[in-house]
DNA sequence: ATTATTTTTGAAATCGTTACAAAATTACAA
DNA sequence: TTGTAATTTTGTAACGATTTCAAAAATAAT
């Protein structure tokens, strides 16, 4: 998805885009790299002096909250955040702990016992050893 | 899958199946609700009334590494267990909070972008509402 | 301008989890 | 048995991610 005005996205979804607001979500957008709030609030700082942590963790709740991020829960110890909220996997190499997206065809999924369940949310996750770390 | 003979299957896994550590698994696998240590551990202080929380901790990481649980990452704060290992997805419905199994068929999971990763698990997190909620 | 509303900030609290050392238990050898 | 070593359990303290909360700052409305 291209995003040409962020300040304008955010205002479509609901939300009024204050700078600290803008600035997260640009992140985001820039840095595909699944970050987590740490990653964000460590990153910023150094543009944004005065920037809170508190805030961060409130942005990136609201924008789950609006859908324009998607929550991470690969890891057991912290949340990472997607700006990518199009259903695809995540993989994440157990041994240098990178995090890579893949395809997922939807209509391939035959989710038995579950029908007439309303699906709003889609989670995939494997764990395994990435391409480059096989070879190495 | 059956397991008639929990110490039996503790010990072919490597693990010494000490008291505590049957106790917990013979839970996980009487009660398939996918619970949280402090579920195991409230449930099991009653009969086993020295019984620490770390120990809860303790038997359910090794149970982890020995690959005889799967640990379910659904929810954002709290770890959840499942003795089943076999690849099935998780719902959980966002009203009630019930987590509920079901079948995936592994070999439908078109993995775009991640030919020639070694894949060790696989999880499916769905989130929505279940039947029961959406009728309620 | 003034006031009301929203957002940001930072410190404190919360809570799941881990670290650690002592106590208890089990395994092993004399 | 008995003593000693190794393993497991226990409970307290520490840790770290996240939330709470109230004050300060920024923005919007009258």
């Amino acid at each position: 998805m291209e995003i040409e005005n962020v300040a304008e996205y955010l205002k479509n979804n609901g939300i009024k885009p204050s700078y600290q607001r803008v600035r997260v979500f640009e992140y985001l957008i820039k840095n595909k790299n699944h970050p987590s709030v740490n990653m964000v609030f460590k990153a910023l700082l150094g543009e944004i002096p005065t920037l809170s942590k508190t805030t961060v963790y409130n942005t990136l709740k609201l924008f789950a909250e609006k859908n324009i991020v998607m929550v991470i829960n690969i890891e057991d110890n912290e949340t990472r955040y997607d700006a990518d909220t199009s259903v695809h996997g995540h993989f994440k190499c157990e041994k240098c702990g990178e995090l890579f997206d893949f395809g997922v065809n939807e209509n391939e999924l035959n989710f038995d016992k579950i029908e007439n369940f309303q699906i709003n949310q889609t989670h995939i996750y494997l764990k395994g050893i990435c391409k480059n770390c096989k070879t190495n």
